[in-house]
Formats: C-alpha cells, sequence, structure tokens
DNA sequence: AGTCGCGTTGCATGTACTGCAACGGTCGTT
DNA sequence: AACGACCGTTGCAGTACATGCAACGCGACT
C-alpha cells in the first residue's frame, strides 16, 4: 500500500538469495540506482542488511535479533519446551511445535532426535503444508470458509505417491483429523519417514500450535510410532492445560 | 533517509517489546492513526507483522524465515558446525560461534553443554561486547581507527568486579589478545563462568569469527579449562583451513 | 595513461505520502 | 434494548518527500 516501504521491504527476500550490489538491487526493483541506494541506507540504518567488504549488501544480523524476540513473544513456546524435552527423554525422536499463521504453517521450536538418523527440518523453515501432520492439525481447526479458500489455493506437490493429491482430498484429510484429534504424515512428504501429531489448545478450545514425533522407518516403524500416539496427545494437552494457566484469560494471542 | 521507510522500520523494534494496537503505534510514532495503518498494511503484505485475533500487531514469521536464509548464507557456519559439534563431543562444555557486525557481536551457532549446569546465551542474541572472549577476539581485529573510535563509544557495564573498566584498559586488552592469537573470559561476565576463544581467519588472514568453550567453576575450574586452549586454537586452526578452501579467494565474505 | 564500471551527490519535477474529517462497526454501559 | 465511546477504516486535498536525471569521483582493469 505504500509504495516507498514496499519497495524497500521487496529487497529483504531479494537479499535473501545471496548478497547482492547496488545494481543489481536497483535492476530488480525496477528502480534507478540512486532510489535504490537510498532505500539500502535506510534499511542498513535500521541494521537489517549489512554492507561487507566488497560492497555488496547481506541480510544484517538485527533480522536475527528481531526474529528472536519475535519468538519470545509466543508464549507457547515458552510453555511447552519442557514437555517437548521430556518427550524427547523418554521417546528418543525428533519432536517438533509449530504454529500457523498468514498463509504458512513453520516450525518454532525442534529437539533433535537421539538417533544417528536425524530428520531433516529447520526451526523457522516454513513446513510442506499439504501433507505435514502439523499442518494438518493447525488447517483443520481454521474456520470453514478460510480453511477451504486456502485449500483451494494451494499447489499439491507429489513429493511421494502418499503425498495428498488434490484439495478435496486435503479438506477429506482435514475433516477426519479435526474429528479424531490428531494426525499423522505416514511418508507423505519423505518415503522413509513418519509423524504423529497432536493439537495445542488455547483457553478458547482454539488451536493454537501443533506438535508432532517423527522418526524414519529404519529406527521404527510407522506402526510402532503409533504406538507413541497416546503419549503425544497426553503432552499436547498437558501443553494446552499448561497453557491455559499462564494465558490471561481474555487475551486471544495466536501464538 | 527516506522518511517512510524510516518509519515503517521503526515499528518492527516497537512491536519486539510485544503486540501493540493501531492507537498505540501511531502515538510512539508520533504520525497520524491512517498513516500507521498504511505502514502497517505494507509491513502486513510482507509478512513482517501479523495481525492476531484481537486485532492488534506482532512481529510476524516471515521475520523468522529471513534470518533463516540469512544466516544460511554465512558459510562459515556451515563450514564450522561439525568441528563445534565434535568439540563438545570431546569436552562436553558449551561451545560458541560468533561474528562481528555493525558495532555488534552476535552469537551465530552454539552446542550446548552435556553437563546439567549450563551457561544462559542465545543464538541471536547480542554478545557483552566488552567482556566476552568472542568479542576480544573480533574486536582485535579491526583497523586499529575503527577500533579505537568503538571502543571509546562503549559502555563498560561493570557485571563483576573482573569485567573490563573502561576503553584503555580494553584496548590494551585488544593488543594482548591480538598479539596471542586467543581470548579469556574468566568471569567477566558471570562471577561463575569462564570461556577460552580462538580466532577463525579467512584466506585474507582477516578474523571472520571466533569460537569458545564456556563452562561454569563448579563444573571445571579456570586452570582446568586453559588446558582446553590447545584444542579450541586446533579446532579453530582446522575451520579457518576448511573455510579458505570452500571460499571463492577473491570473495570478501564477512560471515 | 586512458577508459570503463560502479557508487555517490544535488537538484528539479511530480508523485504518492500525510493528516484531516467523517463513517461504521464493536463493545461496554445505563 | 438503546445509547455512547472507542477504534479501525476510508476518501480526499495539499504538499512534503521520494523519484529519476545528469554529472562527479573513485578504483580497477587494459
Amino acid at each position: 500500500m505504500s509504495q516507498t516501504v514496499d519497495r524497500a521491504l521487496s529487497i529483504l527476500p531479494l537479499l535473501a538469495r545471496g548478497p547482492a550490489d547496488l545494481g543489481t538491487v536497483a535492476a530488480e526493483l525496477d528502480v534507478h540506482k540512486s532510489t535504490a541506494l537510498r532505500l539500502l541506507r535506510t534499511l542498513h540504518e535500521h541494521g537489517l542488511v549489512h554492507r561487507q567488504r566488497d560492497q555488496r549488501y547481506r541480510l544484517g544480523a538485527r533480522l536475527f535479533t528481531l526474529a528472536q524476540e519475535a519468538v519470545a513473544n509466543l508464549d507457547v513456546r515458552e510453555v511447552a519446551h519442557a514437555h517437548l524435552m521430556a518427550l524427547n527423554e523418554s521417546c528418543g525422536h525428533t519432536v517438533h511445535l509449530a504454529v500457523y499463521e498468514e498463509r504458512e504453517v513453520l516450525y518454532i521450536d525442534k529437539v533433535e532426535s537421539r538417533y544417528p538418523v536425524r530428520m531433516y527440518s529447520r526451526v523457522g523453515k516454513p513446513v510442506p503444508i499439504t501433507v505435514a501432520a502439523v499442518a494438518k492439525l493447525l488447517l483443520a481447526d481454521l474456520p470453514e470458509a478460510e480453511r477451504r479458500a486456502l485449500a483451494e489455493r494451494l499447489d499439491y506437490p507429489q513429493y511421494t505417491p502418499r503425498s495428498t493429491p488434490d484439495a478435496a482430498a486435503f479438506l477429506r484429510e482435514l475433516a477426519t483429523v479435526r474429528e479424531q484429534g490428531w494426525a499423522t504424515d505416514l511418508g507423505g512428504h519423505e518415503e522413509s519417514i513418519n509423524c504423529v501429531g497432536a493439537p495445542i489448545k488455547g483457553p478458547d478450545g482454539r488451536v493454537v500450535a501443533a506438535m508432532s514425533v517423527s522418526a524414519p522407518n529404519v529406527v521404527v516403524s510407522a506402526e510402532e510410532l503409533l504406538t507413541l500416539l497416546p503419549h503425544v496427545r497426553r503432552t499436547a494437552d498437558a501443553i494446552s492445560r499448561e497453557y491455559a494457566g499462564t494465558t490471561p484469560p481474555k487475551e486471544a494471542a495466536t501464538g
């Protein structure tokens, strides 16, 4: 809505692809060099971009600090962390915590597997939204209209033969998930990786986050992993209760 | 330099302190509500701020993604990680990796101690710049003029009696560090915590990052920790060599 | 030494940002 | 249930401010 700011912010994802010099930035924004310069300078003053010795621009450290503070505001994460650690202690597998925001699902915490074979993922990375167990849990709770609209607009990449094929199938899956109160991803993203997840609910009953346990076939079979379901659900419920306790009753905080 | 962008970006640190509504933001920026609205909308479209259910604004998830991608561009981190893990495996203590950028030093990687008593720190958090071993290493390598100017401008908080007292002492310390090629922090930040660190150098010999091992007194004494120095230096040198190998010879990348 | 490329600066033009005032919805109150 | 207060939102006129141009300075490469 604000042209200047819009242009300035467009520089960030551009630099996320790697360092760039002034000319490149100006060309990509389709503005004059002097314009790009002033925008970059402003970003620089705020620490969002950094100028390296060869004069090219990179994303800056302040982004780190901000992201850090952003996550600090997500109270669920604080509450959940200890529970996730405990779950990891007892089962040994990778544990994830994720939230939904602005048509994206992303991991906000992770406890690494104690097994040598680990799943690749990273806190802050968007989650494959059509297949991940945590994504299903979070989307299943969206208001009907929003859920339907989102499902229609998504891409359905066929990571594996078991990936969700299309919007219709996805919506059916979400209905099931909402009804049963838990979700799985059985090789829908990576052929050999399975996940079981459960929702974390706020005091108003709405899903504020989702957690899952993931393990590769080579460590435990899908059936064995499913035996962890009660444990996962108990953990999620425990987090929900503690979260309800710490959250000011009226505050409808997302995360 | 660009008023509009400047104002828009000022919103981010403001929201980092916690969610805020439109009126608050407008008041803090000292602009009209409608102006604040348009800025917030633009930030929103780019995913940098998120609107929660109570209509208040929070920092958004895209910040995470960007920070994530920013760090992915720091090649030192990629190279260093395995070495840091190995060092942690062998000694068990907390291992940190840090870089200098825009008058700040910050942790970009960390391997947690295997001992129950752990040092508090967080990736992305600014480092106490006048006392931390990694900060000394990074600042010691700055060009004379910049180093001196920075030292004069810093605050010297007395965390403990052994904290660096003033600019003169700090500059002397940096000279020593530069000469000996390693640094310590013996209770200068937290009374009971000691660190030993060594620099990681780029192909041109300049310090691109610094690493350190930290442990509380209750686990090992300062003397014991110092016996790890050769090990730490060997690790830092190994990273330097590998980094020199992977870095295009001409690229003067900061991180 | 000369030329090319890139970042930088000052300035005139006009665009798009600003603040105002009025509207509409929601919540809390009487 | 009706009223009032509050907050977010919209359209608009004026003008501050962002834009692009052209010229300069600097360093690298030939």
